[in-house]
DNA sequence: CGGAATCCCGGCTGATACTG
DNA sequence: CAGTATCAGCCGGGATTCCG
């Protein structure tokens, strides 16, 4: 028992719901965000940075470290002066490109068919 | 100026990265989890209670709540006694089946493609 | 350029008690 | 049964500073 004795009944759960799993590796308020900008291409850090307006660097590479971590992300670190280190998808990272595709559509799609209730909660 | 003086440049965000909606929308602890359980069948309070260890009754009327404000769930209150309210996807919500599906196939597959380093952090 | 190290802060999460 | 209300706390995001 590391640290299960409360709210979290990992195993059972995850065997129900696979969705658990992939959840536990998106959650994060960027990270989804992240792997579509690198499935369109191997990016440089700056140019995530730049890529995602109010990320700030130190959030931006815990981000990036946690989906190294899992495997989603494959790091480069080029030995140059001034360095350069690039960010891609990792095979495991790039078998989730589907997915973000959807997602991407279907963000679309859900603008068009939904004015947001939420932006107007005030009613 | 509502609340946007900082770290958050809405809108050109969203234009370039349509994935920035779907994240939005599914962002929260459970809520991808509720969703999968809800493209199952309808379901009663109490049975996604039961459905989603470690969850508060709190914690599960709020995320209930903000899908239902982003249209995704359907709330049908029946006036019985005792209380009766069943949740179901509304039309929106399940257009997002097939991505919950294919999330769950993905966290399937990426169990068995890899041990997961961060359940190992300690090494 | 690409971070690491710190500190701070707010909001979501969670527990508990109460209600119709 | 299906919540609401309230309060506590923690973690993750964010800003800033420093470094090779």
């Amino acid at each position: 028992m590391a640290r299960s004795w409360f709210s979290e009944p990992p195993e059972d759960q995850k065997e129900v719901c696979p969705v658990t799993e992939t959840q536990d590796i998106i959650a994060g308020k960027w990270k989804i965000i992240i792997l579509w900008h690198l499935s369109i291409q191997t990016r440089r850090f700056n140019e995530l940075h730049r890529l995602l307006p109010g990320i700030s660097k130190g959030i931006l590479t815990r981000q990036l470290r946690e989906l190294e971590e899992d495997q989603m992300v494959h790091r480069e670190v080029y030995k140059e002066v001034p360095p350069r280190v690039e960010y891609s998808l990792t095979p495991i990272g790039q078998s989730f490109i589907p997915i973000l595709d959807s997602m991407g559509e279907w963000g679309i799609k859900y603008k068009k068919s939904c004015k947001k209730a939420k932006a107007y909660t005030n009613l």
